[in-house]
DNA sequence: GTCTATATTCAGATAGAC
DNA sequence: GTCTATCTGAATATAGAC
């Protein structure tokens, strides 16, 4: 379907180009540079910007939904699922040139439709029911040390997380995202401690 | 001076949208109508955006300088500096309706003239090397428990601060500050350990 | 589905009167 | 220092031809 192609195209400007520049940031010209169509043929795949913004962040859960399964299909202990989870905020960090689009739109959020600011939330917390999975995993199986309490630990993780993007991009510099996680990866055990030999 | 306090009032207005909207989300028309003057009227203080954006954050690097000294002046054990940095940036996030002017300027980087990125790299430094100095002071007189090393924990803590602006501002709910910080404000001794009966 | 052309609103900015 | 008036460009959005 060629449609589907020029809409999916457009979807991939705006998110690369509100995790640059904010929300507030594009337009659809720059969009429609990107793509290579006129602006004006952007309205009839996203009739309004607060459109576009929805099906943006729409696809970014499922996306990202998708992307923590994945870490429970492939990793068995807390501190290999946490330490992927990182890995995917160290990627969408982009060497600071980005921020993930949870946290570029948390910073606009005056400037979004109530759909969307409430597409946040969700988000949020389905980034936070699977972190704290992760930090239970972790306690139990001794693959993260110091686990006090595992909804705290996810709350942490996850501020941490954007913070250490938002370091980054302060200075766009992946050096400074590396600094801001490197005490959290400290207590990751290297191998699985119930089975020192792997 | 009565055209000083148009320039303060202007910067207190430009300051308080940034933290909101972003530096792509206010104009000079919200500026004019918040203090009072027509919007022609503000670029006899401040020319353009950019020269705006310089003195903000200027201004802003120098109170939150003066905020350290002061921190410094009245508390004595690193535990205690720690904290009052955090009473800080849980001031600034204002129950999820702002971010400090660091973090919002870092998401809007793109937008930004040169000197302002520059200023936020100076800005970050100066905080950096002050929370390091509270680390060191908290590992030193036992203030603060579990510092491996103060240079990481001063770059995941400021990272932590202001992810947890971020997550209070995703939901304007000031409780997600307190979640993201509550872990490490545990590792802060309540009383100065040395002198226990204190 | 994409185009040209256009409408409307608002942005940052300037000129010159008071 | 602040005002009115105005400029220029860019934003979102619509109408209608192809």
């Amino acid at each position: 379907m060629p449609s589907n192609d020029t809409k999916t195209a457009l979807l991939d400007a705006a998110e690369k180009a509100a995790r640059t520049m904010g929300f507030d940031g594009f337009s659809y010209a720059d969009l429609a540079e990107d793509v290579g169509i006129r602006k004006s043929s952007i309205h009839h795949h996203f009739p309004s910007k607060a459109k576009l913004s929805v099906a943006l962040m729409q696809r970014y859960h499922e996306n990202f939904q998708a992307v923590c399964s994945e870490i429970d299909a492939n990793f068995s202990t807390g501190g290999e699922k946490l330490n992927e989870l990182i890995n995917q905020y160290r990627a969408r960090s982009d060497d600071g040139k980005r921020l993930c689009l949870c946290a570029s739109f948390s910073a606009s959020r005056d400037s979004l439709s109530p759909d969307v600011v409430h597409q946040i939330s969700l988000f949020r917390a389905m980034v936070i029911d699977w972190l704290t999975g992760a930090f239970e995993k972790g306690q139990s199986d001794g693959s993260i040390s110091g686990v006090l309490d595992p909804a705290l630990e996810s709350a942490a993780a996850l501020s941490l997380l954007e913070g250490a993007q938002l370091a980054a991009r302060a200075e766009e510099n992946s050096a400074l995202f590396e600094n801001a996680i490197k005490l959290l990866k400290l207590r990751i055990s290297v191998s699985n401690p119930l089975y020192p030999g792997r």
